[in-house]
RNA sequence: GAGGCAUUGGUGUAGCGGCAGCACAACGCUCUGUGGCAGCGUUUGCACCGGUUCGAAUCCGGUAUGCCUCCCCA
């Protein structure tokens, strides 16, 4: 780093900028979750990056640990608190809300894309900006096909990257009517064992006795795989709900894992949740254990915002984890490099006139790339042979008396003179 | 919020108490009539603040950031 009058001139702790050249990564996928979503009817929706501190407070629950303390809070000279958003979903709801979006039809489907922002220790695929995308259906029933759109949506976007060894895991953590029941039944199988648990369990069990289940201490996995299980404790239904889910995955042969310890740490979830894992191994033995995409049933957030009909569905990939786990594969991009042009002068008449002729050239739809900077030919060529370009114009002297201009094929050094007045048609040919 | 390890030009690294070096990259020249090569050259650095010392990139303390772990999560 060069010197510089700045103290510390750095990006904030775990927020990144996106340089040139990693922007193809993120073009590809960009492209792809267009692609997706297009193909099953989501609509795009951008919602604001900050909304009032209640929006989150209420919808993800005050004893989240994103509320508790991952949140970048703002206040306002009066007084007002925002808060920079940790997660899509709510604000989502929120304009689906505030602008009656429920009149566009039943459901309506929607994808999201863009900066969420958790102040979070950053470490492996863990940023404090980081980027999501998001579908949600909205509105309607709460039918179990949606749950299945939406699981079947993301799974084809993560097929489409080639991320390879995609594995689903799905549960569902109940209703408030069963859900209560089985929290009873986890707390007292667990409570005699509280003095044998670990630290962070005993924590759970007063907290959030859920969480219990993801404990990941040796320790505790003995207690764990006789606890209670969730699934035999829903009531008609829920456990109805997830059949109808589990069959639309099975038609469409989708495997899943049922996994009855997966629970998730936001409050305003119900019946399904799930999560998509990789079992990619990068080159240096590196493992991915984190989620790429989760999501799940928010029946009672539509509820909590007023919606009309408490009926929700969504789910989100971090594309930051996208991009590790797809460098780590070494997929390959295919992105097309646009054909094009490298224009090159030579004397003083050629490079006065070198900005219209390119002109020209854009005009018509040609890409041209230069160095007009340079003035030696050696220089230039060089340039042009970096950039990759396939041909080469070269206008000189000579040229420039004649009204005429050489396009040079910079592979097998072929190369024609040809009348100013045809090289827009000659330069197209040669171009498809 | 807690812990471990790290930080030397744009990138990758050597130096481990005594002259900051190398490679790649970038830029320029050889090169105003034909490039990729080559040669020559230029630019750019010890994260920051303090301490120990005759002397600190090197040892110590703090801060920042990065990587990793716990918690939790996309």
């Amino acid at each position: 780093m060069s010197k510089s009058k700045l103290q510390n001139l750095h990006s904030p702790k775990g927020m990144h900028d996106i340089l040139p050249q990693d922007q193809p990564w993120w073009d590809k996928i960009r492209q792809e979750i267009d692609y997706i979503a297009d193909y099953y009817n989501f609509h795009r929706i951008d919602t604001v990056l900050m909304e009032r501190a209640e929006i989150f407070e209420k919808s993800l629950g005050e004893t989240s640990d994103i509320v508790e303390k991952e949140m970048f809070v703002l206040k306002s000279t009066s007084g007002d608190r925002f808060v920079l958003r940790p997660e899509g979903t709510a604000g989502i709801v929120r304009a689906y809300v505030q602008h009656g979006l429920s009149h566009l039809g039943q459901p309506l489907k929607l994808f999201y894309l863009g900066p969420m922002f958790r102040k979070e220790q950053p470490q492996a695929g863990r940023f404090r900006q980081f980027h999501q995308a998001g579908f949600e259906i909205m509105g309607g029933d709460s039918d179990a096909v949606y749950d299945a759109q939406v699981i079947l949506a993301i799974f084809r976007l993560l097929e489409n990257l080639k991320i390879k060894d995609i594995s689903l895991h799905i549960n569902s953590i109940g209703c408030r009517i069963c859900r209560p029941n089985y929290r009873k039944k986890l707390i007292a199988y667990y409570r005699p064992l509280a003095a044998k648990l670990c630290r962070d369990c005993r924590n759970r069990l007063k907290q959030n006795p859920l969480r219990l289940l993801d404990c990941k201490n040796e320790d505790c996995q003995k207690f764990k795989s006789e606890a209670p299980i969730i699934l035999d404790n829903l009531c008609v239904s829920c456990s109805r709900h997830l059949k109808h889910v589990l069959e639309f995955l099975e038609e469409l042969d989708l495997s899943y894992v049922l996994d009855n310890q997966l629970v998730r740490g936001l409050d305003y979830y119900n019946k399904t949740v799930f999560e998509f894992f990789t079992n990619t191994v990068s080159e240096d033995g590196r493992k991915f254990d984190f989620a790429l995409a989760s999501g799940g049933r928010y029946d009672y957030l539509m509820e909590l915002f007023g919606a009309r009909t408490n009926a929700g569905v969504g789910g989100a990939v971090g594309l930051e984890r996208l991009i590790e786990v797809m460098k780590a594969a070494k997929v390959n991009l295919s992105l097309r490099k646009k054909p094009g042009v490298f224009f090159i002068h030579i004397g003083e008449l050629a490079k006065k006139r070198s900005l219209k002729l390119i002109e020209s050239l854009r005009d018509e739809g040609v890409p041209v790339k230069e160095s007009l900077g340079k003035d030696s030919l050696g220089a230039q060529l060089r340039s042009a042979n970096k950039e990759g370009s396939d041909y080469t114009l070269i206008f000189g002297q000579k040229e420039a008396f004649e009204e005429s201009i050489i396009i040079r094929d910079l592979k097998n050094g072929v190369q024609e003179t040809v009348p100013l007045r045809k090289l827009v048609s000659e330069v197209k040919k040669r171009l498809k």
